[in-house]
RNA sequence: GGAGCCGUAGUUCAGUUUGGUUAGAACGCUUGACUGUCACUCAAGAGGUCGCGAGUUCGAGUCUCGUCGGUUCCGCCA
């Protein structure tokens, strides 16, 4: 097909460009058809221009007239200033008076109407992805996608680390999530699962002398779906030799820094805080605090205070080794409604109700209010720094039950009352994790973080103990960078010697045997000189959402999965021909 | 695996509470009119398996059960 090329693109024209012959290809936005004089928005992914059609020119007139949106078209006329000007619009102050208008190709009429505001479904968004992407909004979050891919690059050029591609087909190992996995041909009956992380590669590199890599790579987790999860998604993963955790945090922090100021222009402040993950749990009731909340509402814990109580679910939690901790809210009135609401939330949580007082002008009010003695409302006051009107929820039980349960109640009262500046940035550092979590489902210890996690070293020797709260008071030298709430990168300083890694092996319930099996490719790396090592993983999807503004990691994902893991667009996942099985020796038992 | 919300015209929704005549609106689409619009305006028109399947009922978009899809949360995600 013979046709005029653009010579700019739809969001280029300024007044400059006055009196220019140009020609611009794109999609046909909008039409507004007066009947004498035809004004096409034109658009493509820079922006926006305005054609002008005179009805002087017949032929051009007719074609015009037919045009609907979405078709493309190539538009060669002069640039001439409007008589009057959109101000909403960069190029609002030109037009184009066309002279020449070929139909490039007919778009039949969209499922959905491309627009900014879009009104369409997700679903519909999905299934005719390359509409969505036609927006500006999505196009701009690709760019600024590609904006984070050249600084992680360029960042990691200058700081001396080399890119490194390792398989996606690769061997399934035990331990965290499940596994895609994919069928051999040639070994009829064996697999290969997609990397859940490059996690044994880079460690490898690490061996091999590598020393810096890095690499933006795709990662793979079968299992359920959120907001902010997808089964594949990709991380901005790196490893170094002969480092500790300092060292990692500063690498991450330099990137981060020149992530925010290439994309949003937002020099962010670093070092980030850091919190060990016990005072994570106490303060926030979590080990991913969002630091964003006004009024800085922490949880206080409050068993000396109520020592003496004769509040009988007091008395319970402190008989039972529990916990008396609360949460206080200032400056603000709380209605009945949403206290009742609350107490619903907490309830869903299993506890038979949440416990309030309120504070103000010197006295105590609310349910709370007839247990408390002069004492113990004296404390709270100097506890809770009660000077003005104040409402603090308690809650008593076992400890643990207690933090998480007030950390959640501390969000959805920042969510109620709208207490968390969005337009804020709150990174922290989360260290000193367990090494090991006890799973009573399996009876077995599970590994907190991933099985090469090293403990500090301090605590190394209780890896040989045999008491269960010593395996589980042992710290990992691990850590998580925490942005909003939300988990942005998670990484540790690993094992690199053989006979922690077997201990470590033994203590989750791998035999030798089995950890030779799975695991001994690693295993025998470290017993040929094996450096010290660390790394981190920061999740890209998460970084660049941020960036863009949105909660939802699809809004930067060109084609994301739906929740229920299915490809809406192409319609995958799908059933293979009897033939493709069979090669493969793979029979199918059940079906939906 | 569990819980909540949603599914009605091409699209976004109203109608479902309390079952009852011909299921409405806006945008889009078609036709016509219109020479400064930028949410163009005006007139006329086409367009419906009320997600699907059972059940209750004289009668179901509306009630019940199941199922499919989307979405949020819990479990899960080393």
């Amino acid at each position: 097909m013979n046709y005029n090329k653009r010579t700019h693109t739809c969001g280029d024209l300024r007044l400059s460009n006055l009196n220019n012959e140009v020609t611009l290809n794109g999609w046909v936005a909008k039409k507004r058809d007066l009947g004498g004089l035809i004004f096409i928005d034109l658009r493509d992914r820079y922006g926006v221009t305005q054609l002008k059609i005179t009805p002087d020119k017949k032929q051009l007139h007719d074609i015009a007239s037919k045009l609907g949106l979405e078709f493309v078209i190539s538009s060669k006329g002069m640039v001439i200033k409007r008589e009057s000007i959109n101000p909403n619009i960069p190029t609002g102050e030109i037009e184009i008076d066309v002279n020449e208008l070929q139909i490039l190709n007919e778009s039949l009429p969209t499922p959905f109407i491309v627009e900014d505001d879009v009104k369409a479904s997700e679903e519909l968004r999905f299934q005719y992805r390359y509409l969505d992407l036609r927006r500006q909004k999505m196009a701009q979050n690709l760019i600024t996608r590609n904006k984070v891919f050249q600084t992680v690059h360029k960042f990691f050029e200058k700081e001396g680390f080399i890119e490194i591609e390792t398989p996606i087909l690769m061997k399934s190992t035990p331990e965290g999530a499940r596994d895609y996995l994919v069928p051999s041909r040639i070994h009829k009956g064996k697999f290969f699962a997609l990397p859940q992380s490059p996690q044994t590669y880079k460690q490898i590199l690490m061996v091999a002398g590598m020393d810096k890599y890095v690499q933006i790579c795709k990662c793979f987790r079968d299992e359920d779906l959120r907001a902010d999860r997808q089964p594949e998604f990709t991380q901005i993963d790196l490893e170094m030799s002969f480092v500790d955790q300092d060292d990692v945090f500063k690498v991450t922090e330099n990137l981060m820094y020149n992530i925010w100021k290439d994309a949003s222009g937002i020099e962010i402040q670093t070092p980030f805080p850091k919190y060990t993950y016990d005072d994570c749990i106490k303060y926030f009731g979590t080990d991913k605090p969002d630091l964003r909340v006004k009024g800085e509402i922490k949880l206080h814990h409050l068993n000396k205070i109520f020592t003496n109580s004769e509040f009988a679910p007091f008395k319970d939690a402190l008989t039972n080794n529990g916990s008396i901790s609360g949460i206080s809210v200032k400056d603000i009135q709380i209605s009945r409604k949403v206290i009742d609401e609350l107490t619903e939330f907490v309830k869903k949580s299993g506890f038979g109700g949440l416990g309030y007082f309120k504070f103000s002008n010197n006295e105590f009010s609310g349910p709370l209010a007839k247990f408390l003695s002069d004492t113990e409302k004296e404390s709270l006051i100097g506890e809770f720094e009660l000077n003005s009107d104040s409402t603090v929820f308690i809650l008593s039980g076992d400890y643990k039950k207690v933090c998480e349960t007030l950390g959640s109640l501390r969000l959805k009262i920042a969510e109620t009352f709208q207490l968390i500046n969005e337009s804020d940035d709150k990174f922290l550092w989360v260290t000193d994790f367990p090494l090991f979590a006890f799973d009573e489902e399996e009876g077995r210890y599970v590994g907190e973080h991933h099985v090469f996690t090293s403990p500090k070293p301090e605590f190394e020797h209780l890896l040989d103990s045999d008491k269960k709260e010593e395996i589980l008071s042992i710290r990992a030298n691990c850590y998580d960078l925490v942005l909003n709430g939300q988990e942005l990168a998670s990484g540790s300083i690993r094992i690199h010697n053989y006979e922690m890694q077997k201990k470590v092996f033994n203590l989750i319930g791998l035999s030798d045997e089995e950890a030779r099996q799975k695991f001994g490719f690693i295993l025998d790396a470290f017993r040929y000189g094996a450096p010290p090592h660390g790394g981190i993983a920061p999740g890209l999807d998460r970084i660049v959402a941020r960036l863009c503004g949105v909660k939802d990691i699809r809004e930067v994902i060109a084609f994301p999965k739906s929740t229920s893991t299915a490809s809406l667009m192409d319609e995958s996942p799908s059933i293979v021909s009897d033939k493709q099985l069979k090669e493969l020796s793979i029979k199918i038992t059940s079906e939906k």
